[in-house]
DNA sequence: AAAGTCCGCTAAACCGGTTTGCTAAACCGG
DNA sequence: CCGGTTTAGCAAACCGGTTTAGCGGACTTT
């Protein structure tokens, strides 16, 4: 008998205040366009109706969604739980909420990158960490929706933000070098899709360039076994070790591709009853907040994370704006070493300066 | 003179497959009552001229957006450098992605929460730390949307996901008693909006009153310049503990209502060269992962944070699936002390143990 | 008083899909 | 060969708004 209460339609509103659905827009929308009177009343009506416009038939005539998607290659339950993307959020959402921008974020619908990126309503999309091993790279790109990527293999038809990963890495792998180190562990953070091998244009693949530089300035080769990887978290850094560790590498320097693991290697270690760095020192990349703090602080290479997520949004929301696909933007960013307690000399002696004790 | 290249619409596809637009949708979404042959015909007119449907359009008709939202009065950008809220979301986005829905992370969009809720193409939402004080909490119940309330002010008629704040609290505070403190200072959660004072029904007051039920039946008083806040972070801690130092409070107990908040006050009190425990103790309040690898490990009051997101979807999802409002389901998820190394025995050593020295 | 301008508002087209109701042809058993 | 049931596909209505083109009346101008 009496309806179940529907939401109520531009249309109620019209007929209740005896006007066009038009003068109900216009009410909400240029209300200049009508004498103050009928807007005032128009709004009036709506109020005690409980009217809204709805924002998915908006979202279709306008356009546009007010919304940037966020796109990671992996589970958003994983992805959150690694400080290095919440830190990246912060910068983007910084952004995107000072231009009146919401953020909707796109992992692999049951295992489809594309479909969830098919129905996804967002007008650009910031894409993070996405290899050129991913499969479904293509079908994201070939989409027609604005993409800047982050972290990602280069591709020169795309904007992307990226750091200085192979000048990071060299300068971790050369601050070891200095201080005497010979005998390195490099632990990497694993593909979301196994890979059957590193892409060389990736993350992973350009910070193992920049450690291999080094280390090869210095003679010393890294062979693949030298390179032990697993998911980008504090756990995972202590499986990595660990790992090594039964392989029977007995390394005086560990190179972390990612805080986390660093954390999580330093545990394995005082787990092992090492010290930290008197046994083996510990270098990560991030810098995230949490490692000034650590017992003892992180020696990382420091990257400018939230300005990472500041300035792909403002890429993404100026291509967005006029739609400008002409010169693809590519920016990096600077990284840089940042000493602190878990590096020293290894426990041999052997130092930079000559003709020290030991 | 050539167009610019327009997004393909159904209608293009109908036309040049020869067939009528309901056909091209049945290839999509009802290929059975097509023949297959012309279901896949159609489909590979799709695929060549690049056509994907508009998701927005497909949201119009079809009521639903498979996103939901969360709902947090913050600025996004204070809100994910919080840890606490990178575990909620980890717990969202587990259920929330097992189910197929997106999450979508709705902020006061320049200032007003209720407008961006407007805007938000949601089925439902999850809010985090809605207090009543809020002055548009209303509005947002108002708004006809599914919604689940977690760390709210409890609400009898919607359904909600809580922990059992006070009792977690008075463990925390009978802990810090039994070891024989008496002088206490409380570190609290500064509300978003700048409120007056503290609402008794939000999370804040339920943990207040809980320390103060401990404290009260040890007969210890809590005056309300014992109780500093500041924002939920790291720094606001070192800041709320430098202030209550500033003003001359001596204590030689904190209790801290967040995890970041009690590792500041750790931070603060070794800067001013003082001792955890051996001077101060600390208690804080979530267990976020990193709680276990602090130095000294923090003592503080578990709460299952993740599994708090899981459930508050799990709820959401039942109410948007059977539009079932009838009897508001309010889950309470249970707290529990656990005793790391920050806290110890006053300095001047009065102990639980009768009769010892002092 | 006729012509032009502005104001306030409306009808209809449109955004891009899905869904309902129907029809014509093919198929069926008797 | 005939009535009844499937099958394959279509036209039109619909979802809930915005926007364009235009219309009638009041007001100004000459």
């Amino acid at each position: 008998m009496d309806q179940v209460a529907r939401r109520p339609r531009i249309a109620d509103v019209a007929r209740e205040a005896g006007v066009s659905k038009t003068a109900v827009s216009f009410a909400f929308n240029n209300p200049e366009r009508l004498s103050p009177e009928t807007a005032t009343r128009i709004r009036e009506v709506a109020e005690t109706l409980g009217y809204r416009p709805h924002p998915v038939a908006r979202m279709l005539t306008q356009r546009q969604t007010l919304t940037i998607g966020v796109l990671t290659p992996q589970a958003l339950a994983v992805i959150f739980s690694n400080p290095f993307f919440g830190a990246f959020s912060e910068g983007v959402a910084l952004v995107a909420e000072e231009s009146g921008y919401g953020l909707h974020f796109i992992s692999p619908l049951h295992g489809s990158l594309a479909r969830a990126i098919g129905r996804a309503t967002v007008d650009g999309v910031v894409a993070v960490g996405l290899s050129d091993g991913h499969p479904e790279v293509d079908q994201i790109r070939s989409a027609g929706v604005p993409i800047v990527l982050v972290d990602s293999t280069a591709l020169p038809d795309h904007p992307s933000v990226e750091i200085d990963d192979e000048g990071g890495a060299r300068a971790a792998a050369e601050h070891l070098l200095a201080l005497g180190h010979r005998d390195f562990l490099v632990i990497g953070v694993e593909p979301p899709q196994p890979t059957t091998q590193v892409d060389p244009e990736g993350v992973m693949g350009r910070r193992l360039r920049g450690y291999r530089a080094a280390l090869g300035a210095a003679g010393i080769g890294l062979p693949d076994d030298r390179v032990v990887v697993g998911p980008a978290s504090v756990e995972g850094g202590v499986a990595a070790f660990d790992r090594a560790w039964e392989d029977g590498l007995r390394p005086t320097a560990v190179l972390a591709m990612s805080d986390a693991m660093a954390i999580g290697a330093m545990r394995a270690i005082r787990e092992l009853r090492l010290g930290v760095p008197r046994d083996v020192s510990v270098v990560g990349f991030d810098d995230i907040d949490l490692s000034m703090h650590t017992d003892p602080p992180l020696t990382t290479v420091h990257q400018p994370i939230r300005r990472k997520g500041e300035e792909a949004v403002r890429l993404l929301l100026s291509i967005i704006d006029r739609r400008d696909v002409s010169k693809p933007e590519h920016r990096r960013l600077e990284t840089r070493l940042i000493v602190r307690g878990s590096t020293g000399h290894p426990p041999d002696g052997r130092k930079e300066v000559a003709g020290v004790d030991n």
